[in-house]
DNA sequence: AGGGAACCGTACCGTACGGTACCTTTAGGA
DNA sequence: TCCTAAAGGTACCGTACGGTACGGTTCCCT
């Protein structure tokens, strides 16, 4: 909760409280059960003011990515000197992170309400979401490679697509399957910890790390 | 309703050729496009014989990615004998077809269809979509995977583990990325290259795929 | 105290969908 | 040739949504 001054649509509390309600509609019965009365009821306000507010629906939705954009703040990583161990656990935190945010409820509802819109609107809500969602833990992560790069500890010629294997190596058809209503998985963690092995293993600096996918110690 | 042992729901042709008209309404205009009327309209038959068919809205879209999932069989492989280069091909080849299938039209309708119905029937769609549209593909990684162990190509312990990495690879956030509207790759072949020596360099019997990262050679 | 803006609650309108009923047309079997 | 079953065409019904209009209420500003 810090007086952060980026970019803001930044809407007024009540906004906020009606956008709430909005996000916790759509979380509890998908984006049939998000309708403008029935926001209206839940939030105790007017159809008028929804109009007034956001335009129509579909500003309704983009208020409401916006709105989850600005509570999921990711911290800024201090910026101590980085040695292979830190590494790891940096990238498993990471990696553990990225699991819990793209299994969330909301974080679900959201992306399943910009897939099944992506047809008809030209996917505006799409990129929406990729850019505010996908903005700040991209750019935790690509920090995290450049840190491990200039340290010697990691080994890659396109930081992009090195990314974008952890990304794979990390999430897998988890998304996908999460999103057709499979539950997610039971231990994020050892995910976590095979993802950040196999990305070690092809990017890391040492070759001892390499091993360690047959080993596959439980934790 | 002769003595074919396979489990097919198996509809007459003008069923299918009606279903076919139903998946390009989807297709072109997303779930909203397809109604029970336009349907009927675009392939002139009547809303009461949809009703006969299908029994009501969801029959029909299950219908239709039975219908589908008719369609694409995937060939069974021949039992040639596995080299490291062949191996390699191969899972070149599936890497391709698998990037080809999920960046098709009527797959990412269909995987959108299912995942915007998913919050609400209890994903019964989701699971039909993954249970007919993956099990094949499925197949075909899990036998080229485990002929590769077998003729000493590859180490892992568990196939499952190693499929989702290769899978992982390949795929990274591209589904979801396309899903939520954004354009395919331009170069499909390319990263399936990449996907498929970093797959060999954490599963490879042999290290020298490992370097193959590093130098990142063109095609 | 008074005036006005913002907002709530509700009633209303046009539309479009899923689903049903009814009638007409075609095709095949005796 | 006639009869029956299947399927096309269409009109219809109930419902529910997005969006608008309007009267009453709260609250702030001066």
């Amino acid at each position: 909760m810090i007086g952060d001054a980026s970019q803001m649509p930044e809407f007024t509390p009540r906004q906020n409280e009606v956008l709430e309600q909005a996000l916790r509609l759509l979380v509890q019965g998908g984006d049939k059960a998000l309708t403008t009365s029935g926001l209206a009821r839940a939030a105790n306000c007017s159809k008028e003011s929804l109009y007034k507010w956001f335009g129509d629906r579909d500003g309704l939705l983009a208020a409401m990515i916006a709105h989850q954009a600005n509570k999921v703040r990711t911290f800024e990583r201090g910026k101590e000197r980085l040695t292979a161990e830190s590494l790891r656990e940096h990238l498993e935190v990471f990696a553990r992170d990225l699991l819990e945010v793209l299994s969330g409820d909301i974080s679900l509802a959201l992306n399943r309400l910009a897939v099944g819109q992506s047809g008809r609107d030209g996917s505006k809500l799409g990129k929406l979401l990729l850019e505010h969602g996908r903005r700040q833990i991209d750019r935790r992560a690509m920090a995290l490679m450049d840190a491990g790069k200039r340290a010697g500890l990691l080994r890659f010629d396109d930081a992009d697509a090195a990314y974008h294997t952890l990304y794979g190596l990390i999430v897998s058809d988890l998304h996908v399957r999460m999103l057709l209503g499979e539950p997610g998985l039971k231990d994020n963690a050892r995910q976590a910890e095979r993802a950040v092995a196999a990305f070690l293993a092809l990017h890391g600096a040492r070759q001892e790390s390499g091993e360690a996918m047959r080993l596959s110690p439980g934790r």
